[in-house]
DNA sequence: AACGAAACCTGCGCGC
DNA sequence: TGCGCGCAGGTTTCGT
């Protein structure tokens, strides 16, 4: 589901919900989650713990816990509920993954229609050399200008792809690649080779804005969906490209073209996007 | 080593 | 109404 607005959105809501609160048990219903991380180990493992923070890096929720870090990823659908005990919601119900009960007699859920979604947990002195973790690059707020453009400029793959990739640049996804490209007034499919110093950096500055304002909103909410709870964002409003397809760029007045780049759904304005 | 395609899943909207 | 297809905010794994 969600881009790097969307989680931070989640990680606020998440810190309302949880801080200080203890993890007095835990439950599966999708036991691909662990992605063949053992589960009896996790379950006692995580037991008893208490939430002391929650943290995000990228894309990754981080968890701190007591004495582990609970690394959660939503990947494209996954989201949280907080529920009553006792209280059961038929909707919430079908698609759920995991239940966390807490010690203020609440329960909270992780939910994922498509399964997509992955847990585990790391001790603290794991977390510098975790896989995941330790491949990510960093994010646009704190990106070295020249060390983008150095992998950016070695490379024949499209800046689309490039952008998309978490191990160059972390936190933009489908929806805010377009719409940072649309910005930059560069056209997705240019290959990185061709890529300018000042459109380097074009590129980490509306990064920063566009996230940013993201954030403000509360992240985008396309095709109705709501990430956490009930909370649902305000970008999708101002989209320039993304899901306008056909329709009159704001810009320019032309039409949105939709292709697909890197087997990802990508929309340009094809006269203001050289 | 580096790249693109396929795989992982379910649900929705579309055309026939 | 029903079916098949293509699509969906992401990442990992598998081939070449």
């Amino acid at each position: 589901m969600p881009e790097l607005p969307e989680v931070e959105t989640v990680r606020k809501v998440l810190e309302k919900w949880v801080i200080d609160k203890t993890i007095t048990d835990v439950e599966f219903f999708y036991n691909g989650v662990l992605d063949g991380i053992n589960k009896t180990s996790f379950i006692n493992n995580i037991k008893n713990q208490k939430i002391k923070a929650v943290d995000r890096k990228g894309k990754f929720l981080l968890f701190k816990l007591s004495d582990y870090i609970l690394i959660s990823h939503l990947r494209m659908e996954g989201k949280y509920y907080l529920v009553k005990e006792n209280v059961i919601d038929p909707k919430i119900n079908k698609h759920k993954i995991i239940s966390f009960t807490l010690d203020d007699g609440n329960k909270l859920i992780y939910h994922d229609v498509r399964k997509f979604g992955k847990m585990k947990l790391i001790k603290y002195e794991e977390e510098s050399t975790d896989k995941s973790l330790s491949k990510l690059g960093e994010e646009p707020f704190s990106i070295n200008e020249e060390e983008l453009y150095k992998k950016i400029k070695s490379s024949k793959r499209k800046i689309k792809t490039l952008l998309l990739d978490q191990a160059i640049i972390a936190g933009l996804g489908n929806i805010y690649v377009d719409e940072v490209l649309f910005f930059s007034n560069i056209h997705p499919n240019r290959e990185g080779e061709s890529i300018s110093k000042k459109e380097n950096k074009k590129i980490i500055e509306h990064s920063i804005k566009v996230l940013n304002r993201a954030i403000e909103l509360g992240g985008s909410s396309v095709y109705s969906y709501h990430f956490a709870g009930s909370v649902s964002g305000k970008f999708q409003n101002e989209l320039q490209v993304y899901g306008r397809k056909d329709l009159e760029c704001f810009k320019c007045g032309s039409k949105i073209a939709k292709t697909k780049i890197g087997g990802r759904g990508t929309h340009f304005c094809p006269r203001c996007q050289k």
